[in-house]
DNA sequence: GTTAAATTGGATACTGGTGTCCTGTTTAAA
DNA sequence: TTTAAACAGGACACCAGTATCCAATTTAAC
């Protein structure tokens, strides 16, 4: 359901959004995250063209968090990286169907809508100083 | 989001549903469905394997729906074809989160929850029999 | 200025989802 | 019994997501 992309940005992000301050490499990054360096250094650099990372090149470069982890959403994230594609028109093209959806696809698209939901409501700030004693990405 | 196989199956599902007791050949569903034929072949084997769709082979043969469309849930559909893949543990496996998942992967859970319970509550019967006036794969 | 750390971008390989085709098997109908 | 309709299964092609590697560029530090 979540692409590896979604998984590994997420993990990168919640990261940076631990030490918002802390240059990091994506070396550093991808040991923390688990992630492997060479495909999260194209995830960084998608984040990175949307602002959602600032990054800083050359010797003692690396990647911040682009935004304050409590302005900052999961779903800007995921709509960053991989978006999630909302049913707004007829597949089949129908052209009854072209304003109102049938009763298949507006279910289809209501879930989607759910989905999409639970993401736009939820901050870094929100994940990472949450009552959750399970810290992210960290085995405390 | 929906995987090709997700929507094309459930066109097929819905298709069968408003008529559950006419047998359609291959053809006629992808015709229908504005399917692939050789590609909705295959998607109907895997239904007919988990019993949604029954299957009559030889000359005047076809599929029946394979349960009564108010017991069956797309739920059930989208399980069969391709998964809703729950996070049931930590996807770094730290040993910490065994149990209880960190507030990132719980949040992308809550999400797959949110969204598989919407399948879950909807059956063929409240597709076809709701107060949507557009008809699904009809162009009415 | 030289060096080395670090990102950037391009090229490449692998894998699974998507899609097609062809042969074999089943079976109703003529 | 023969024929043809229809599904079953395997083989193959294609493409996008995933993943790796390398040369080029940037830039702090010496």
């Amino acid at each position: 359901m979540f692409s590896q992309t979604v998984e590994y940005s997420l993990r990168a992000i919640v990261h940076l959004a631990k030490q918002p301050d802390v240059l990091q490499t994506t070396a550093q990054i991808a040991k923390a995250t688990q992630v492997p360096a060479p495909y999260l250094s194209k995830v960084l650099q998608t984040l990175a063209r949307d602002g959602l990372v600032t990054v800083k090149r050359g010797v003692s470069g690396g990647f911040l968090l682009g935004k304050s982890p409590d302005k900052l959403t999961i779903y800007e994230v995921v709509q960053c990286v991989d978006p999630i594609q909302r049913i707004h028109t007829c597949p089949l093209e129908l052209s009854s169907h072209r304003k109102r959806l049938c009763s298949l696809h507006k279910k289809m698209d209501s879930a989607l809508e759910s989905f999409e939901t639970a993401f736009r409501m939820t901050t870094l700030s929100q994940l990472i100083n949450g009552s959750n004693p399970s810290v992210p990405l960290c085995n405390s």
